[in-house]
DNA sequence: CCGGTTGTTCAGCG
DNA sequence: GCGCTGAACAACCG
């Protein structure tokens, strides 16, 4: 559920509830829920892997993290860390992480860091690799101020579709293949978005859990790789380290 | 039923 | 104070 594409799925799935008023806040969030009663929602944005919803003084932010879940008009058989009731429906949040932010959302998010967002500014990004030329693409990918959004099953399909090995040095990638490490960041964060709305996201793997390259043929390596230490699947055949 | 994993934070240690 | 490691959290799939 928690790549940057699902967190959009979300946020368009719950567009009935934008400008209604919640009538009942219950939940196991150690957090004063209850604040949220007789509040009306102005908006859903998302940032990244963050699902915000806006109240007039403070943002709910809600981060799925490895294991959250959430059901539109349904419930399921756990208890929800924070349940919304509305006239027209409700909205539940499960094993999820719940944060009340009290400053503007504007002050506290990078929305061009955002790849899935209307103001994500690939030349920022770019700065922000060329600051740091000695990091992995492996672990630059992962890092929520340059791609938020970005996941571990993005990450290991992108550099795989560009032919680039996981622990090649940024500062070390051609132009052209830092030129299409920027614009597959996008790219395949919106096919994934797609292919997530289509229920067929998986069928898409090339190299993701898979065993052997769809392109060659020898065994994927699976391995954990980087500062960041994320399992890392990747053919030392068809991805060309720069390093 | 066990192993694996779409994520992040933080304690502990050298 | 730093960087690194591993635990913790907690759910579902095959």
């Amino acid at each position: 559920m928690p790549e940057g594409p699902s967190i959009v799925i979300l946020k368009e799935a719950v567009q009935s509830f934008k400008g209604k008023k919640i009538i009942n806040v219950t939940g196991n969030s150690k957090l004063n829920i209850s604040r949220l009663t007789s509040k009306e929602i102005i908006d859903f944005k998302s940032w990244g892997k963050h699902f915000l919803i806006c109240f007039e003084d403070f943002t709910v932010r809600i981060h799925f993290m490895l294991f959250g879940s959430y059901r539109i008009n349904e419930v399921k058989n756990s208890p929800p860390r924070l349940s919304l009731q509305f006239e027209n429906g409700e909205l539940n949040f499960y094993a999820c992480s719940v944060l009340f932010i009290e400053e503007d959302i504007n002050n506290v998010y990078d929305w061009t860091a955002d790849v899935m967002n209307e103001h994500w500014n690939v030349a920022n990004a770019r700065k922000k690799l060329k600051a740091f030329p000695d990091r992995l693409v492996c672990d630059v990918l992962l890092d929520q101020f340059i791609f938020a959004g970005v996941g571990n099953i993005i990450k290991n399909e992108l550099l795989f579709r560009i032919r680039v090995h996981p622990e090649s040095k940024t500062g070390k990638l051609p132009p052209k293949q830092l030129k299409t490490l920027l614009d597959e960041a996008v790219n395949y964060s919106f096919e994934f978005l797609e292919w997530k709305k289509a229920f067929e996201l998986k069928k898409h793997w090339l190299v993701h859990t898979k065993k052997i390259c769809p392109r060659c043929n020898i065994p994927i390596i699976r391995k954990h790789l980087g500062k960041t230490n994320r399992i890392t699947f990747f053919c030392s055949n068809c991805q060309v380290l720069y390093d």
